[in-house]
DNA sequence: CTGAAAGCGCTTACAG
DNA sequence: CTGAAAGCGCTTACAG
């Protein structure tokens, strides 16, 4: 039979509350005593019941999400996907609370996770920006002991504990070989639509992208990068532009959100005069798209895969325990109008 | 505070074994107490502790599962993950068994299955073969009341409760659109290598592919099917042999397993001679070809996650809980040479 | 048909 | 520094 804390106790010739302490690192115990018990757990091979410990600690994990509030089908879903993880709480055990920030705006995030440091919570999820005092406000989390996992968009050499995403430099290469094999070795112009520059997803796409078209496909000229602000308007007005300005655009990467504005856009367009076209995000607006010829692949990152890891990762973090890798890499879907889900 | 099996008993005026037998659904409770507990039940918004319950059951769950000897790299890997979730075991509460049959011999199969209404585990998982006599023994699986779930390979109509597996028509659309596109238009001769085509997935990948290559890709023409049993050797035989006879091959797609051996064959070939190669299944071999440019994309299932979802979707049927859908949806994942993980 | 009591594996005051 | 006892939310014999 597995042995529990009884076992361990009575092998040691101690009692529950001491092996509990031993167990959990709590102090109060004698070296010796310490020494016995601990001998008992590898003698015996214990291993721990989670999910009893949890019913005698009454444990809930409070959890904070920072999102920013951009009027785009991505973060509106992402959203969505938290609230759906809101009402597994009771089961989960979870308390999960949404905080809403501005997007794009370094100083917003920086006051939001100050803020939650007053009341710190088991854990914080945030897509982060790429600036130094959000690096800072990170690390001061990290030292404050609460788990910090990046979703969407990292943050490295911060002190965060996990980062729940994809690989956006695979992602860029990717879509640039996609790009590259689609449009047949044919010379070609292509722009790219990105968010900001101002968040890591979006540089690292870029630059993935930009590495393979160079190496691979010199043929192919990239146009200076359209920065859309994942604001539907504001990228459709862009896109206009850029087709004014250059009729003979032979391929679009759209390495961002917005893509609602990129879309009317490109309906605009004579069947037949439209690039190639490459996004992000599987959302209603990118597959009708997809399905009715407006775009030709998609590359996704599934937020309900996102949101169920992070909340796993800082569970597993909040208890000290390890996360398993394999389960929680976020892989980058590509999807042709052929394996649509 | 959340509501538990006292509030209940108090609030219905009964004790807790009547609501314990309420909630479980057991005999031997009168019509009104079962109503007056009902009530209360939904009066309070009751949701029972499934970690508690099984503390107290000291539930384990005794799964079997069914995978064929193949000497390839998937289904080794396949059994490899299975043996990782067994390391689990103890924190999971489970009892996993393999059995091994012989590949493609669906009596064998049968017969694993009748085995297993022996000593009724609480769930079966195995590799299906599409046949009227497995059809018939997964039916009377569920008659016995044992969950059951196919894996990798589907037999729909058979009363299996779910299949944690790719959507292969979708998988072999998907390569025809990739093959096609790729290939740019140019009349071409595609030679298709498949396992067996007493398999369901092996079928319908071919029948999506061919659907495809006929609706979008009307100049390419494909060649016979050549069924290679996903062995090694095999496979190079037929390959190489089919080579000989169509040196004009311009593209291949490899829809089973088995490609190290289709990988030793394409290694004779001159560089710049090469066909179009998409093929399934990433493992070291594919990964290496694909790498070293004599593979050009791999279409990819996760056994990982195929194993992790057959069992928590079983541990969900052996309890008679409801499967969150969208996490158990196994996705095809598409590698080129720049997004290998 | 119904209930009182003990127990699953762990943790938590409280007492010493 | 250490332990006896009660309790987390549920289930299970056993008695009536």
């Amino acid at each position: 039979m597995k042995p529990t804390v009884h076992d361990i106790a009575r092998s040691a010739g101690v009692s529950l509350a001491t092996v509990d302490r031993v167990l959990n690192g709590r102090p109060g115990v004698r070296r010796v005593t310490r020494q016995k018990v601990e001998g008992a757990i590898v003698a015996l091979g214990y291993v721990r019941d989670v999910a009893a410990a949890n019913l005698a600690k009454g444990r809930t994990y409070g959890f904070t999400f920072i999102l920013p509030g951009n009027d785009n089908s991505f973060m509106i879903g992402l959203a969505d996907e938290v609230r759906t993880a809101m009402a597994r709480s009771i089961p989960e055990r979870t308390h999960i609370r949404i905080v809403d920030v501005p997007p794009f705006d370094p100083a917003a995030l920086v006051a939001a996770l100050e803020a939650v440091l007053e009341a710190p919570p088991s854990g914080v999820a945030f897509v982060a920006i790429d600036s130094p005092e959000v690096r800072a406000m990170t690390a001061r989390l990290a030292a404050a002991g609460i788990p910090t996992v990046t979703l969407v968009s990292d943050i490295p050499d911060s002190g965060r504990d996990h980062y729940a995403g994809i690989d956006n430099i695979a992602a860029g290469r990717t879509a640039a070989s996609l790009m590259g094999r689609f449009l047949g070795r044919r010379p070609a112009t292509v722009a790219v639509l990105a968010g900001s520059m101002l968040v890591r997803d979006h540089r690292e796409r870029l630059e993935g992208f930009s590495t393979v078209i160079r190496e691979a496909f010199p043929e192919i000229v990239i146009l200076p990068v359209l920065e859309g602000r994942d604001d539907p308007a504001l990228a459709e007005m862009l896109i206009a532009e850029a087709l004014r300005q250059n009729p003979q655009i032979g391929g679009m990467y759209s390495l961002g959100a917005g893509n609602r504005g990129l879309i009317r856009a490109l309906a605009t367009i004579e069947r037949g005069e439209r690039p190639l076209v490459i996004a992000h995000e599987l959302t209603t607006s990118t597959r009708t798209a997809l399905a009715g010829g407006l775009i030709d692949a998609v590359l996704n990152q599934d937020a309900g895969h996102e949101v169920r890891s992070a909340i796993r990762v800082l569970k597993a973090k909040a208890d000290g325990l390890p996360v398993l890798a394999a389960q929680e890499r976020i892989r980058i879907d590509i999807f042709l109008k052929d394996n649509l889900p």
